[in-house]
DNA sequence: TCAAAAGTGTTAGATTTACACCCATGA
DNA sequence: TCATGGGTGTAAATCTAACACTTTTGA
């Protein structure tokens, strides 16, 4: 290999999923207690190192199939954290990502098998080195996401109600909605499809189920909540 | 050095500064040719290799005092880029960081001894390896914050004029604003103060120069443009 | 005297918010 | 029969967008 820039020093590079999930109404996600040194037994995000033979994007992905066995999630980059001292050991700069996940498509015996459990985010606790900083920021840009992309869905089964929809927005944005007012916009988008179906798990009456249309989405445009 | 991490390898760090200047209405990026292998001579964003001894923040500030001698500028990260193959040397991940100053604290001489120029940001040439892609993300970055945030004075003198202002906003989002409506607006914000002093540059007439007072800004919440 | 930029209000339309009752059903 | 969550419309208030003429002054 040519070394075009061999003076200069290299640092170890990780990446740390926030693994956001909905289940019982709340937005959740995914923490185990930390399983190395330095930090052992803290909480903290799951993550990996960076391979020189993967793009970070790529490691991400690869961290999140590790855990969770799932391919084709919908990912975004947080950021780039790197204090000095941000980890104990030695110098590691870390990117965070946050992926969507649908809780019901996550094995319970995977998930204990990895030590991981659900986690409002409201009830976050302290977490090793900057871990804390890193679901704040994601929390920040997923509230920002879910306004004007349809990012919700990919939390929710395919066939969800409509108050499971609402209670999805609450929770991410952490404020509630008008029922009527929400119900009234899902219902100027297209692409939000009521089917036959009838959820009779949470009311004696019965709640339609509804569906996301993405390839209708596409081609449509505006989307605000 | 305790080394926990011993098996995972490292790789080069680097920080990217996309330089945004708002001059002649326009808004610009610094931007030069890249004078080392590889890639020599293309187009390229300002850049610098992170040390192991200073935080990714802080490796961006130096590149940029380097760069421009100005301190205690706004900078914020745009991302990190990390696809394996973005450097034609060797991998190299970089962190992008965008900045905002003031054309006129830039000294020209300084400017000439970089080999760097102000580019209006509709007219960016193809770059090196990803930095269009790093320009993109960051405009998109600041077209969000301005919304929201008071970042536009960054770009412009202590003292400027509603009509330098309002072309500010329409040099970021890329398209024009009415007049009438956008100085009512500012006219509701009280941290955006009138002096009484005339600007006779642009006009036979003269306009009045404003001036933003950063600490009735803070006291204050609601910003929007 | 005239060209060029500064400055100034009103109105219609669109969007947002607040709000309360009936329905269907299983227990 | 009643408790529970599902489902529905309207009106006031706010915000947004469109729009044109007068002022000042240096050349």
């Amino acid at each position: 290999m040519t070394t075009y820039y061999k003076e200069f020093q290299k640092v170890l590079l990780s990446v740390d999923c926030i693994i956001f999930g909905f289940d019982q109404n709340k937005l959740k996600i995914l923490i185990g207690r930390r399983n190395m040194d330095p930090g052992r037994g803290e909480w903290s995000l799951y993550g990996g190192f960076v391979r020189n033979d993967e793009s970070l994007d790529a490691a991400a992905q690869r961290t999140l199939l590790e855990l969770t066995g799932l391919r084709n999630i919908f990912m975004s980059q947080v950021g780039a954290f790197g204090n000095i001292d941000r980890d104990p050991g030695e110098r590691v700069v870390s990117i965070a990502y946050y992926a969507l996940i649908n809780v019901k498509d996550y094995s319970e015996r995977l998930r204990k098998q990895h030590g991981v459990e659900w986690v409002n985010i409201e009830d976050i606790p302290q977490m090793y080195s900057d871990h804390n900083a890193m679901v704040a920021k994601a929390r920040k840009l997923i509230q920002q996401k879910i306004k004007t992309n349809p990012v919700g869905f990919e939390l929710l089964p395919e066939l969800f109600t409509l108050t499971q929809l609402q209670r999805l927005y609450e929770a991410v944005n952490g404020e509630p909605l008008d029922k009527r007012n929400f119900r009234k916009r899902i219902k100027d988008m297209d692409f939000i499809e009521k089917t036959e179906l009838i959820d009779k798990k949470t009311s004696k009456r019965g709640a339609s189920l509804y569906r996301f249309n993405k390839k209708a989405f596409t081609e449509d445009k505006s989307f605000k909540l």
